[in-house]
DNA sequence: AGGATTTCACTCGCGCACCA
DNA sequence: TGGTGCGCGAGTGAAATCCT
């Protein structure tokens, strides 16, 4: 039983030994690498690599510590069940080595973290450098090891003795001697130059008005201010610019430079308005203005650039983006306006920080040649200034193809950022007819691109007709324009009718007036509109015109139709105007009795005149409209050959009584009204003879009376 | 009956003219 | 030059009518 207890005790004792022996040698092991700066390291350095690295490459990244021993290296390298061993060298894993050898990693884990010494780290960083580094550097080099923020690097580094600051945020080792400390104090430095100077109170104040304020003045009011001459202070200027800018002081004022660059690169620009930065710029400047500070750095300088009043920005940097502008609207070349993304202008700059964009943003608003949309996302910018025909080229181009103004509208709605009367943009586009054609009602397109300028359908249809020199049908000549133009078929039809220039010969057939009538005759002319499919048929009617009389004629070739409907059908389009009761007379003067349906426009009862006239299908016929109810009726050989002015006087009871009326005197005044005068009523009086001048044709009054005699005409 | 043709009533595009 | 009012007429959709 004791034996048990004890074989138990034993045992036990056993199980406690053989852990605490292997605790301690792991802790012997531990102690034997005496770095635990260097495990921790090494814990960080493959912890944040994303790749193994062999044992030179570690040593090799270490290489701001004072000494690496390999072996403990190796030691560190091979225990940690955190580290592996893969074929291209150590790298880190969370998975674990072994159960056992995770007890060392916990407890000593939570001591490394909090064990580190930074003082230490940027002190051999420092000491292996040989050179004063700056924060960001500093931050930089110790990143693989530690994460810390460059404001906390600050508090640590000025509290400790072992470091001094040499340059805006830039440390180096107490111990070193060339580099001397820096102590920022504005006023203290600006007192210094001017009593080393010899500079008056009033000369500094002086030159500091010409110099040094934004509003610039001129040495004839600062002259007046003080009772000295303009010519006084011009030379007191002159004289505190050459003091003030003497290379001795050059070095002296180089850290506020540095000062107020490290701000312009920390924050990407300095806002003078904006009180974070304030507080950070009189750290520094203490209550001086912070822009005359500014504007004596520049005058000595010459590397900063104030902007509005409002803002501190590097002047290299100023004039980069500016000539970067230039560039943009050089590149243009031809073309009329260019559009670029702003965050592609950003990224061509190279500009991160939001400042700075806004900065850019701002420039580009300041430039008249460039534009900004409302969403404020796209810049547009042109050789010239900027105008509204700028954005409407723009939103052309984008679309790419002619286009309805009430689209070019909305757009340009969401460009402006305001309501747009539609009529206006209509105006636009109208006042640069060197940028935009209208291809069609509404529709306008980049002249660049080609486009012609909107021929009105009617013009097509007459295009058309007069280069096919015959009469066509109304589908056919659709079938021809549709491609040229956007007018729909019945548009097409309901133009045809209304112009003066075709004349309708019904059935849906079209010619030239002028080739119509040209061609009244010529079969020909009409042969080649003869449809096949019956369903078109040949017109039969030709034309119509003002004989030399002064009488409507129309003329017609007698159809098929002609026989059977009894009737002629007289276009409204020709604004005949004819009583109900017509009286027919042919050239023999017959008469014949008919009826004019208004209506309808046919004329009835022509039927009785083409029996009696032995008139064929094909032959054509003239109407001679006398008066409102008279009408003369020829075959066109008649017309030709027989024509006789027909006697008024003779057949006044068929003649419409408006003959008579007031407004149809003719005035004579010349040989032409004369002879229509006389041929229209038969007589002339001689007192109008006397009113005409007719030398250019007759030589005496004889020769006049000789020729009115075989017209017809007798005097009274 | 249904496609072809004609007519009607309407909208809105655009030229002109004017003003600031 | 930019903005606007007016009125004509180019262009449209659909109904009416024609025609076989």
């Amino acid at each position: 039983m004791i034996n048990d207890i004890k074989l138990k005790e034993d045992k036990n004792k056993l199980i406690s030994n053989k852990l605490q022996n292997f605790i301690c040698e792991a802790v012997n092991s531990l102690m034997t690498i005496n770095q635990l700066e260097l495990e921790y390291i090494v814990y960080k350095l493959l912890k944040s690599k994303k790749v193994p690295m062999t044992k030179l490459e570690i040593i090799d990244r270490l290489y701001f510590l004072k000494e690496i021993k390999i072996e403990n290296l190796e030691l560190i390298l091979n225990y940690y069940n955190f580290i592996h061993m893969g074929k291209a060298g150590y790298y880190y894993s969370e998975e674990e080595k072994s159960i056992e050898n995770n007890i060392f990693n916990i407890i000593y884990k939570i001591k490394y973290i909090e064990g580190i010494d930074i003082c230490t780290l940027v002190c051999n960083l420092l000491s292996k450098m040989g050179k004063p580094l700056s924060v960001h550097e500093i931050e930089f080099y110790l990143d693989t090891i530690i994460k810390i923020d460059e404001e906390e690097l600050i508090e640590i580094m000025s509290n400790c003795n072992d470091f001094k600051l040499v340059g805006y945020n830039t440390y180096a080792l107490s111990k070193w001697d060339k580099y001397k400390e820096i102590i920022y104090d504005f006023n203290i430095d600006i007192n210094r130059v001017k009593k080393h100077s010899n500079i008056t109170r009033r000369n500094w104040e002086i030159f500091k008005m010409y110099e040094l304020n934004t509003e610039k003045t001129t040495y004839q009011k600062i002259g007046q201010q003080y009772s000295i001459t303009r010519e006084r202070v011009r030379q007191i200027v002159g004289k505190v610019k050459r003091k003030v800018r003497h290379h001795i002081y050059k070095k002296q004022f180089e850290k506020y430079i540095y000062f107020v660059d490290g701000l312009i690169i920390k924050n990407g620009l300095l806002c003078l308005d904006y009180e974070k930065h304030i507080i950070q710029l009189k750290e520094v400047f203490g209550d001086h203005d912070i822009v005359e500070a500014i504007n004596l750095l520049n005058f000595i300088y010459d590397k900063l650039i104030i902007i509005d009043n409002k803002y501190c920005y590097q002047k290299d940097k100023y004039y980069r983006i500016v000539n970067y502008l230039d560039y943009l609207v050089e590149k243009l070349g031809e073309s009329f306006v260019g559009i670029k993304e702003l965050n592609s202008i950003y990224d061509e700059l190279r500009v991160q920080k939001w400042r700075e964009k806004e900065l850019i943003k701002l420039l580009i608003n300041k430039d008249s040649r460039f534009h900004i949309d409302k969403v404020g996302n796209t810049c547009y910018f042109t050789k010239e200034s900027f105008d509204r025909y700028c954005i409407l080229y723009s939103i052309f181009n984008k679309i790419d193809e002619p286009v309805h103004y009430s689209i070019v509208m909305e757009e340009y709605t969401d460009i402006i950022g305001e309501d747009t009367n539609p009529r206006l943009i209509l105006s636009y586009l109208d006042r640069r007819k060197d940028l935009f054609v209208r291809t069609f009602t509404g529709t306008y397109a980049l002249r660049e691109w080609g486009y012609d300028e909107h021929v009105f359908t009617i013009d097509l249809v007459i295009e058309l007709l007069e280069e096919k020199q015959c009469v066509m049908h109304y589908s056919d000549i659709y079938e021809f324009i549709k491609d040229k133009t956007q007018s729909k078929k019945q548009t097409v039809y309901t133009l045809m009718q209304f112009d003066d220039r075709i004349a309708s010969l019904g059935c849906g057939y079209y010619g030239l007036t002028s080739q119509v009538e040209k061609n009244s005759a010529n079969l020909k002319y009409y042969s080649n509109i003869v449809a096949e499919d019956n369903k078109r048929r040949l017109g039969y009617l030709l034309g119509k015109s003002i004989n030399k009389y002064g009488n409507t004629t129309i003329t017609y070739r007698v159809t098929e139709i002609m026989f059977n409907s009894y009737c002629i059908k007289i276009p409204k389009v020709f604004n005949i105007e004819l009583n109900k009761d017509i009286h027919l007379f042919d050239c023999r003067y017959n008469r014949y009795y008919c009826k004019f349906y208004e209506t309808e426009n046919n004329l009835y009862g022509i039927n009785s005149f083409f029996k009696q006239n032995e008139i064929e299908e094909g032959e054509i016929i003239i109407l001679e409209i006398i008066s409102t109810n008279v009408i003369r009726i020829f075959k066109k050989e008649e017309y030709k050959k027989k024509y006789k002015t027909f006697d008024s006087k003779k057949y006044e009871k068929y003649v419409d009584i408006l003959v008579d009326r007031d407004d149809e005197i003719i005035e004579i005044v010349d040989l032409e009204s004369l002879i229509k005068f006389g041929l229209k009523y038969g007589f002339v009086h001689y007192e109008d003879l006397k009113k005409v001048d007719i030398s250019s044709k007759y030589d005496d009054l004889f020769e006049l009376m000789a020729d009115l005699d075989e017209r017809g005409v007798r005097f009274k």
